[in-house]
DNA sequence: TGTACATCAGTGAACGCGCGTTCACTGATGTAC
DNA sequence: TGTACATCAGTGAACGCGCGTTCACTGATGTAC
């Protein structure tokens, strides 16, 4: 394949970009290599920076697409059945339920990659990728939600919280029960 | 230095678990390198398996004694002044400062190790390591707190989740933002 | 208490490996006429 | 519409590097007498 059309070029840029999204997802920035994130496409590793002036610009990109997915799949659930706290409900049930547990590569970008963007440097472009990310997802839950600002964030923390502990102890009786009690509170409490 | 004493060797193999404890939490598990955490010792790398089956046998240690320290550091909190509701909002509000935010490498394992367990194979000690810490934190705070296990398990989930994201947006104004939304909830909330 | 010797904590060179990145090359695509 | 040629997407070998791990070696420590 020596020389592919634009529109192809354009394809497989985007293919390695979703593809990315989900691998660095399920196993973390520092496990997914760019002869990984190209094979994910059906390329080499040799084209890479034809599309991407570095590893990290990958990443940053990885993480902005899993956010846009992760949000366009919210708005969708808006638009389903009747507006409101059913919306909220119905988001709440699947991100806490044992499914998105066991399947972080189509999960929320919040549990796993918000600490590869802790710990990235400062001048590192995954680190605005992930703030601009989070700072949507808010602005769309909000939305969802009819809810202030500030119980979004709670709410959120909570979930992405018990989404982190309940996938680092599975396998032990602890993981079901933190999803179980978090759901329980979230679904049962003061905000219906 | 070409044999030390049994002393000396127990001391250095404890400094060494000691001081990846805190590089582990500062940086991950990934970029933690054996030569580092033997050096943060005062070795060189070549003694390394005299003491350590495994790099991933010492990360479990590590991940234990980050646990024990944070443990410990709880059970104090507790003996200080009278017991009860006021230990429980002296422990948030020290766990939910950005105090906490900015020196990973000396706070809770929960929010820097979790994503390494989860992404850990089922056979890596530190998956083992991580469930066992967690559950004993869990029992240490409710002893703290007098609260049952779903409480303590929800408000983990949320102080967790809020750590971590407020991390990985350090920079932003939604850092602070996130920390305050969470403690004024907390401290605030139906539960005193 | 002194001596002889085995033990073993720590050293530093070496190994094979996969990483991110670079580069000369190929040949179909896209363009200018 | 056809032809000539420049462009550039993708290939695969190569680079320097740091990793986890192994190993022959050193010499003070610990032990047996």
């Amino acid at each position: 394949m020596p020389r592919a059309s634009r529109a192809d070029a354009q394809r497989h840029r985007e293919q390695v970009v979703e593809s990315t999204a989900k691998l660095v997802r399920a196993h973390g920035v520092g496990k997914v290599s760019v002869p990984q994130a190209m094979a994910a496409a059906g390329l080499t590793h040799g084209g890479f920076y034809r599309h991407f002036t570095s590893k990290d610009d990958l990443i940053a990109q990885a993480c902005s697409a899993a956010f846009a997915e992760r949000i366009a799949a919210l708005k969708a659930l808006n638009g389903d059945d009747d507006p409101g706290s059913s919306a909220r409900a119905a988001f709440l049930a699947n991100y806490l339920s044992a499914t998105h547990r066991d399947h972080p590569g189509h999960g929320c970008p919040c549990p796993t990659l918000a600490v590869d963007a802790a710990r990235a440097e400062p001048d590192d472009p995954l680190r605005r990728s992930f703030a601009g990310g989070l700072n949507d997802l808010i602005d769309a839950l909000r939305r969802l939600d009819g809810a202030d600002e500030e119980d979004v964030m709670v709410e959120l923390s909570t979930i992405v919280g018990a989404m982190m502990l309940s996938r680092a102890c599975a396998g032990d009786d602890l993981s079901d029960r933190i999803l179980a009690a978090v759901r329980d509170h979230l679904l049962d409490g003061p905000r219906q």
